[in-house]
DNA sequence: AAGATACATTAGTAAATGCTAATTGATTAG
DNA sequence: CTAATCAATTAGCATTTACTAATGTATCTT
């Protein structure tokens, strides 16, 4: 049995163009059915179906079946285990401070 | 011919496990050689050398060759498109704002 | 000069990955 | 009830990936 750590699996689950598409297609929406997905995104239902299954297990987005639709939404604890990964790399962010000094007044002024 | 983004190219690099240790000792390390890492990591030097190719590319390390040394050093704007495709998730933030907080009052007290 | 050391590169391979096409299970519509 | 729609799953495939072993190319040592 392989242990797989949060970040290994956010990571590798956001490194494919695809499913990143559509992880981020899912944070845009409220919430979006796999249909919907689908449509423009050039690959067939399943395939979108195999990334949200991938998605889900990373803790990226979350599902609520409803009759024979199901929607997905993202999930906001997901992209946690990236930040702390980040978090480590303090020194980078000190040219991109004004950056994160801007983006937290918007978060809470 | 394909076109592949920043954030592509650093989020492929950092999803392979061996690679992102590979990173995480540069990081952690002024400079440091190809022997030094191959030194413990469980693969062989030829695969240490493409993996830090790899690295390169996605521009997350440098080199400086000094005699037959080659001195690795990470890049800090490397991390760059990470920082910013997170900061379109500021929401996601919200939660971990103590965090954040704790962070940049290190950076700049 | 000859051997040793550091690193990069190459060819070959086993495994993982992303995709399609087809099927299945479930719910809704006519 | 029957047909259609939504979504998940499966088998098969072509491609990519990470690795080793071997070789190549400098550079240093003696």
């Amino acid at each position: 049995m392989i242990e797989v750590t949060a970040i290994d699996a956010v990571l590798r689950t956001l490194a494919d163009p695809t499913r990143r598409a559509i992880f981020e297609r899912v944070v845009n929406s409220d919430e979006i059915t796999v249909v919907e997905l689908t449509r423009g995104s050039g690959v067939t239902q399943g395939a979108i179906s195999q990334h949200l299954k991938s998605l889900k297990q990373a803790g990226l987005v979350a599902e609520r079946p409803e009759g024979r639709n199901v929607y997905y939404r993202a999930e906001p604890e997901g992209l946690a285990p990236l930040a702390d990964w980040m978090s480590h790399y303090a020194v980078f962010w000190r040219e991109r401070f004004a950056n994160l000094k801007t983006l937290l007044k918007e978060i809470d002024p």
